[in-house]
DNA sequence: ATAATTCATACAATCGATTGTATTGCATGT
DNA sequence: ACATGCAATACAATCGATTGTATGAATTAT
C-alpha cells in the first residue's frame, strides 16, 4: 500500500523544476516551453500524482461542487431530475452532492447550512411543503453562490427559478375534462401555502369560468395529497352532489381515490372521471390509466443545471432568471370521452 | 454583499487570543479553559464565522465524503438505495457524492477516477452489466480508502459486499412456482457475466432439481431484462411446448412477457404463471399484480453506509466483509395456485 | 519556601496547490 | 557592442485550519 503521496513539490525535486512551474505546466499553462512540459508530464505520470483537489479548493476558493436538496430522492421525479442534474453536471466537471430534506423543514434548515459549509459553487433546491417562510436563505445572500428553486419557484430576491407553468398546465387539464363533456369537477388541492398547487388550483379556477361553469367552493378539497388523502377524499366526493369528474393536483391522490371508488364499484370514468398530475409511472399501469400531466423532470434537472454553472462561472452576479418548460399533457383511459 | 471573510485569524485578531487556541475552542477541546470558550464563540458568532471546510479539508488530509456510483439514479431501486445512503450518511455527518454510470463501462472508469481525485473517505457502488472485470478498482488498492460493492458482489481483494441472497431467494421464489402446481417454468436470465444473475440461474436450477424437475436448457433464455427484451421473449415461450409458468430475472422483463402475452389472449396466470425479481412500483398495479422479490434497497443503502463508515473510521485496514441482506418473497395473482 | 506538576495559551510548522512578481539568459535591433 | 525586449523559469506569499511543542503562570506537594 504506497501511500501515493507524489505532490508537486515530488516532481518538482525529482526534476530541479520549481513547484510553480510543475503546476503551470500541468494545467497546461502557455507559461511552461513545450519541452518542459513534456518532462513534468512524464515524471507526473511515471510518479502516479494525482492532483490534491483540497489544496486546489483552497487556493481557489472553489470546489467545482453544485449541492441538490430535494425532499426526497426516492420519489420518482425526483430521482429523474437528479439523474438530469448529474449528467449535466458530470459533462460540465462538476461533482453534486446530494441530500434529502424528508419534507422537513428543520431538516431543510440543517442541510443548507451543510451546503454553506461545504462551499458548493452553486445550490438546486426544491423546497420542502412546509416551506413558506425563507428566512433560512438569508445567509446566501452573503455568499456570491447562485441559488436555482426547482419545481418549487421562489422571489427571494438573488435566485433563479427553473419550473413548468402550472397554473396553464392546470387549466389545460381541466379544459381536456370540460372538452370531454365533464362539468362538475372536483379539485383535489394541494396545501394552499405551496405557490404550485395554488397555480394549479388558480388553473382549474380559470378553466371553469373559461366555460362558464360557476365554481363551487366544496369542490375544492384540500390535503396533503399523499394516496391515503386520496382514498379519504373519495369518501367525501361520494357525499357531494353530481360529481362527475376529479381534477387531483398529484396522482397519488387520484390513485388513492380511484382504488378506493372501484373497491365500491364506481366506474371510472363512466360515472367518475379522473385526471391526475405529474404522471407517475405507476399510472400508466393502473386500470384504467390514468391521464395526467407529464413534468419534464430530467430535462428540468438539465436545464437548472446549465443555468445554474453559467451563473457560477460568468459570476455576473444577479442574473435572475426565470425558466419555465412545458408540461405534457397525457391522455388516458380515465378521463374518456363521454358518448351520451 | 459582505463577503464572509471571517476566519480563526480574525477571532485570533479581535481577541487577542492565538489561533490554534481558536481553533481548538472551536472544536471543543478541554485544552481551553470554559470562560476563553465562551469568549471565542460569541465572537464566532457576532462575526458570523464559518469553519472553512476546505481547509480542514487539506489538513487533515479528510473529506467527510463518501462517494456512490450507480448506473442510474432513477431506476426505483437505485433511487432507494442512494435514499438510505443519504439518511445514514446525514446521521453521522457525511456528505455524499452522487455519479452514475448509466450502465458504461467507460464512464465508470471515469468516474471511478473522478471519485479518486476527489478525494472521498469512501465508496460505495454497484457496477454497471459491463463490469466484468476489475482492473480499473487496482488505482484504489493503493489508496487506503475503503469501497462497498452493493447490490453486484465481487471480490477484488479489499473490497466488502452488501447484498442480497440472491441464489436462495430464486430457489424460493421457484419453490413457489411448483409449490402452486407449476412444472414447466421457463427462466428469463440476465447476462451471466454478472454473478448475480448467474446465482438467480443457480437458484432456479436449484429449485428444480430438489423437485425431480429434470433442467432443460431450452427453457433458459437469456437477455438484458428490458421490457422490450420481455416483449421479444413472449414470442419465444409461445413456440416452446408445454410452458405454464415464467421465473423472471427481475420484473421489467416480466411485464414486458405479461403485455405481448395478454394481447395474444393468453391469460394469466391461467395459461402462464409469472414470477419476477426486484419489486418495481408498477408490479403491484398491473393485472394481474406480479408476484416478485422485494429487495430491500433502503435498507442496503442504510446497511452499506454504516458499514462503509465503520471501516473509514476504524481505518482498521482490510475488514473484508460481506452481509447479506433477506429479500421478501411477495405474492400477487400472477402466481395465483392452480385448481385443478 | 522551593521544587514539581498542572493548566492555559502561544508559537510555528504544515497540508499542496496557485499566482503575482522577480530574475535570468538569450535573441533582436541599431 | 550595447540597450531593449521577451521567453522561460524561480521565488515567495497565500488560502485557513490543525496540531506537536514550548512557554509562562498558577497550583500543589514536600
Amino acid at each position: 500500500m504506497k501511500n501515493n503521496k507524489a505532490t508537486i513539490h515530488d516532481i518538482s525535486r525529482s526534476l530541479g523544476i520549481d513547484s510553480s512551474t510543475v503546476s503551470r505546466a500541468l494545467n497546461g499553462s502557455d507559461r511552461v516551453k513545450d519541452k518542459t512540459k513534456e518532462l513534468i508530464n512524464k515524471k507526473a505520470e511515471e510518479l502516479g500524482y494525482r492532483k490534491n483537489i483540497m489544496a486546489r479548493n483552497l487556493r481557489m476558493n472553489r470546489t467545482f461542487t453544485i449541492g441538490v436538496i430535494v425532499p426526497r430522492i426516492d420519489r420518482h421525479f425526483f430521482a429523474k431530475l437528479i439523474a438530469g442534474i448529474e449528467e449535466t453536471a458530470f459533462n460540465l466537471n462538476y461533482e453534486v452532492i446530494i441530500a434529502q430534506s424528508l419534507d422537513s423543514l428543520e431538516r431543510e434548515k440543517k442541510l443548507l447550512a451543510n451546503m454553506l459549509n461545504n462551499r458548493v459553487d452553486g445550490l438546486l433546491i426544491s423546497t420542502t411543503m412546509e416551506t413558506i417562510s425563507y428566512d433560512h436563505f438569508d445567509a446566501y445572500k452573503d455568499e456570491n453562490s447562485p441559488i436555482i428553486f426547482v419545481d418549487r419557484p421562489n422571489k427571494i430576491g438573488y435566485n433563479s427559478n427553473v419550473i413548468i407553468n402550472d397554473q396553464e398546465t392546470s387549466l389545460n387539464a381541466t379544459q381536456h375534462l370540460i372538452d370531454n363533456g365533464y362539468k362538475n369537477i372536483v379539485h383535489f388541492a394541494g396545501p394552499q401555502e405551496v405557490d404550485l398547487y395554488k397555480l394549479r388550483l388558480a388553473g382549474y379556477k380559470a378553466a371553469l369560468e373559461k366555460n362558464g361553469i360557476e365554481f363551487n367552493e366544496d369542490y375544492v378539497i384540500e390535503s396533503r395529497l399523499m394516496q391515503e388523502d386520496g382514498e379519504k377524499m373519495a369518501k367525501q366526493i361520494l357525499e357531494l352532489p353530481n360529481v362527475d369528474a376529479v381534477f387531483a393536483a398529484n396522482d397519488h391522490a387520484a390513485i388513492g381515490a380511484m382504488k378506493r371508488l372501484k373497491e365500491q364499484g364506481v366506474k371510472i370514468p363512466e360515472d367518475i372521471a379522473f385526471m391526475g398530475f405529474s404522471d407517475e409511472p405507476i399510472s400508466e399501469y393502473i386500470e384504467p390509466g390514468l391521464s395526467t400531466v407529464k413534468q419534464p423532470a430530467t430535462l428540468m434537472g438539465k436545464e437548472a443545471t446549465s443555468l445554474l454553472i453559467g451563473q457560477i462561472e460568468n459570476k455576473s452576479g444577479d442574473i435572475v432568471h426565470t425558466k419555465i418548460l412545458d408540461a405534457e399533457l397525457i391522455v388516458r383511459n380515465s378521463t374518456k370521452k363521454i358518448t351520451a
